[in-house]
DNA sequence: CCCATAACTAAGCAGTTGCTTAGTTTGAAA
DNA sequence: TTTCAAACTAAGCAACTGCTTAGTTATGGG
């Protein structure tokens, strides 16, 4: 019995975590989340509880996508180094709207909240940031001639990398960004 | 004639940078830099003009103490490579406070602010940049073995190298952080 | 000593924040 | 067709935002 709802919540959810992609949490409004979602405030925190709920949500909508676009297309390649080298130049297109770079959803927050944000974002974030490690570990697995220790240590190095990476494509030219990929792959 | 100010505009800035350090500029109110300075609004306001003046000041001021305590350091280095090593090093211990990471003020600021930051602040973060840049490349020529080819392309992939370590000493363990400066140097 | 001038205090401005609540509309089940 | 719980609308809440202004206090030069 009653009404359904006029929208589909992980369609508007989409839209929050675009938002919040864009301008950062604390930036975001409610006002500026209920036009770009479309529905009113209440049905907001009907749907979702609070703020913070929204953007738990964003943040499980962009780990989907990335998943998606990014990891399982890094799971599927055939060779190892090559195959990170190549998720690190398809992560800049991921991140990259209209000549501008937003860079990753997740690094940005850990740098905006860091040790106030919530636990249940922190531990979002790093459950996905080892699933990240894992692929990448899988990977350098293939090349044969290393051993776990010196695995384990590039696996480190890569996602500091990428991070860099992340905060790096807001703030220099592509050309330089190359040279950063180039660079960190050489002696892989 | 007319009385003096009963602060020291130099010392007052640094505590607003401390503040701007830890929690950002957005989440940074005028309130609370009130009460870290320990001065009023209205001095405030008439000594920097604005919020936005303040935080330029802080930034400045953190540039001040980041080239005394890191810059000057590289400089007298007398290696090349491990000179830089123990730039990224010291970057760690400089921006830690009681167990927890602050990152770089100047990489959190492009990462909450990015595109919609005042240009002031853009090209006042980009030329300390070309600073710390221009201080790699001076080391990494102590190696004699290095084209300037080479030397370019492995100054930006230590500036990036860098921003990493920035975000992810926020999130990530210091043994993870040492792994990632170990290898990241094993690539030069 | 006097008084102009600048530094100060504290109250208050309009606009925004996250969130709530009173009242209306909807539509599936009875 | 009636009923009623859930979904909706829109107004409004207190607290906070960056910033200003009216009124007071202190102190240098004359």
């Amino acid at each position: 019995m009653a009404r359904q709802k006029k929208y589909i919540e992980s369609e508007v959810i989409e839209k929050a975590m675009q938002l919040f992609w864009r301008n950062g949490y604390e930036t975001t409004s409610v006002r500026m989340l209920e036009k770009e979602m479309g529905i009113n405030q209440f049905s907001m925190y009907a749907s979702f509880g609070n703020k913070q709920g929204v953007f738990i949500e964003s943040i499980k909508c962009y780990q989907k996508k990335a998943k998606i676009e990014l990891i399982d297309k890094l799971k599927n390649a055939t060779n190892g180094t090559d195959g990170i080298k190549q998720y690190f130049f398809d992560f800049i297109e991921f991140s990259t709207e209209l000549n501008t770079n937003k860079g990753c959803l997740l690094t940005n927050t850990i740098n905006e909240l860091g040790e106030k944000s919530d636990p249940k974002i922190v531990s979002e974030i790093l459950a996905f940031a080892t699933k990240v490690r894992t692929a990448f570990i899988e990977k350098l697995k293939l090349d044969g001639s290393k051993n776990t220790e010196i695995i384990e240590q590039q696996a480190n190095y890569l996602m500091v990398a990428l991070q860099g990476l992340s905060v790096a494509s807001k703030m220099f030219q592509p050309i330089q960004l190359e040279d950063f990929i180039n660079g960190t792959f050489k002696n892989l």
